[in-house]
DNA sequence: AAGACGAAAGTGGTTGA
DNA sequence: TCAACAACTTTCGTCTT
């Protein structure tokens, strides 16, 4: 059995022993709610699914030096050699050298007849960059995304599909499993593209291209929108604890995740004095002031007085 | 004046016949 | 496939700080 990448689970404090930890999904960062020590998450597991490319990417390095990005298709490596048979002062070649040169042509043009995979291959990463940048990922997203789809491609799984949505469904599967809190929709505009489009590739993606991993990403967490309300310190603490006590209570059930979020980190920032208004979140959020004040209502009717602070 | 509140009407997605 | 439905959004007027 090969060894497969540990990711190391935090699930206490290792300074005070508390189970309370806050993470932080962009960051990869745990934060001990009690005595506020920062806890970096370790290697991050790709799971036994992706084995196959850890093992030919492993083989691929130890041969010849492949470029440990999959990021660019062939990492500039293209070259175009002259059809003359004359160097650069225009002279003709020696006999071992235009021998040279014939194979190297010979290659050349093997690798061109490969091209129409690698071309798409080229196409899909430069957009899964492009979309990434849009949505401020991190380095190893991107890098995740682009295994993705060249893996994708290498199983010709895309061919007659449009590599656009496919590579903003890749990007869009990668967050979903590294659990990097950007929904469909975030991701559909950054890619200039129809949510139904992505979301239906996406759905093709998990379906098809890792049907016989029996693969499926984590569904969104609350606590992964947590960071991205931009609430600071005490009030993040607090707003898990709401989101906690909202489950137990079934109010989360049927509700976008969304809204929950931001009406328990609403009501934790009213508590603290921090203080954010609704625009404000909602902007950030996503959704509506209107929502926001449904959901908080619910909660403070509900819960207040279960959650003790 | 800015923020919070809520009513009313409209939209997109899910569910069950 | 269609209708019913709840969640969510948009819009807008009113109240509160």
């Amino acid at each position: 059995m090969e060894e497969k990448t540990l990711k190391v689970r935090v699930d206490c404090c290792p300074e005070c022993g508390s189970e309370n930890l806050i993470r932080d999904y962009e960051s990869r960062e745990y934060v001990c709610g009690d005595c506020g020590l920062v806890i970096k998450e370790m290697e991050y597991d790709r799971g036994p699914e992706w084995r196959a490319f850890d093992l030919e990417q492993k083989e691929k390095r130890s041969r010849g030096g492949e470029p440990l990005t999959y990021t660019l298709h062939d990492k500039g490596l293209t070259t175009s050699i002259s059809p003359f048979d004359r160097d650069t002062y225009r002279k003709p070649l020696k006999p071992e050298q235009k021998e040279t040169f014939y194979r190297l042509r010979k290659w050349q043009k093997r690798m061109r007849l490969l091209d129409s995979s690698e071309r798409s291959l080229a196409f899909a990463l430069a957009q899964v960059n492009q979309i990434s940048n849009n949505l401020l990922l991190p380095k190893y997203v991107v890098e995740y995304a682009s295994q993705i789809l060249t893996k994708l491609v290498k199983e010709r799984l895309l061919r007659g599909r449009d590599i656009k949505s496919a590579a903003a469904a890749g990007v869009y599967l990668a967050c979903r499993d590294l659990e990097i809190p950007r929904t469909l929709d975030e991701v559909a505009e950054a890619a200039n593209e129809e949510k139904r489009r992505v979301g239906s590739t996406y759905r093709f993606i998990v379906q098809e291209g890792f049907k016989e991993l029996d693969y499926k990403p984590p569904v969104p967490s609350h606590s992964m929108y947590v960071s991205k309300t931009g609430v600071s310190g005490l009030t993040e603490g607090i707003t898990h604890k709401i989101l906690r006590a909202a489950k137990e209570v079934k109010l989360t059930l049927g509700r976008s995740p969304i809204g929950t979020v931001t009406a328990a980190a609403y009501i934790a920032s009213v508590l603290t004095g921090e203080r954010l208004t609704q625009r404000d979140l909602a902007e950030k959020m996503r959704c509506t002031e209107v929502t926001i004040r449904n959901r908080y209502k619910e909660l403070v009717e509900r819960l207040m007085f279960i959650v003790e602070l």
